[in-house]
DNA sequence: TATCACTGGAAAACTC
DNA sequence: GAGTTTTCCAGTGATA
């Protein structure tokens, strides 16, 4: 055997190399969102309140795609034939 | 020494009992909330749909919280003369 | 028309309301538990440990309660006037 | 009055959109993260250990970097014809 | 039964 | 350096 791994430990390495690569973008990215906070802070801005509004407008978009995907849902069903419509009566 | 714990046991054994009769609570519950949706299953109502509506007004409820809790930090901020104005000019 | 919540949307609204009530119950008893285990550690207990003591007593409980399912099962033979084998193996 | 969005409106949004768009690449580095890990344990490595190797690896970076600044410092003290005392202790 | 999403706890990162 | 918030993973429970 010419070394300890051999072909799995190059498979290894690699997989562990592509993602040392990936954290270190990643970290530099947060890094870069650390300093647009930092910039923001600068000129006056509240960061906590920016974090908020962030916040706020991430949920927004979550709700967004989560009422489409119940709109998904609901055409299935109709299909389906679950319940024919929401109001018979 | 009376027996294995003494009055530590004691207290142990107390706060462990507490929360298994929590628990049992909790899990009576969760089993309520199954035979709710059983008998709206039952009556035709699709169970998945119900769901996706149950957690988009759970998300509506959370956005609601977060921009109150943003009021509080800004009306907080102003107070606090971080930035006077979020208009100047 | 009888307008979107007619009777079916009065039931709907009705089982999604009373879902959402009992979600509100776990949710408070999820919180009394975590009380209890923050008092527990605030007298210097170990919760990770406490989490593993009632794990295992949740496992004895069950296999007590299979146990005792399966002595049901033999006693209701053996009142129906068959002949239960021996419990062999 | 200038409305809301003024100046000042204009740079807080673009600080906030900035930031969502860094929030948006991390999002999508952390998936590919993921998705490494996921590769490496289908084809039968064990996740955790990798993740512990990593870690190891990433300690081993910051040991040996901090070894370089301080042969940096130890060089410069030397250019600067600054007698170094020999690293004692 | 097996996949799928979700909840809850543990650990890490960032802020002050 | 402490405290708070994000992030990560494992366990649990629901659905098909």
């Amino acid at each position: 055997m010419v070394q300890a791994g051999g072909v799995a430990g190059d498979q290894l390495r690699s997989f562990i190399e592509r993602i040392e690569r990936l954290e270190e973008e990643r970290k530099g990215i947060a890094e870069d969102i650390k300093e647009v906070y930092a910039g923001a802070k600068a000129v006056g801005f509240d960061t906590k309140i920016m974090r908020k509004v962030i916040a706020i407008r991430k949920m927004d978009q979550a709700e967004r795609q989560e009422i489409e995907s119940l709109l998904d849902v609901y055409l299935h069903a109709i299909e389906g034939g679950e319940r024919p419509e929401p109001v018979s009566e």
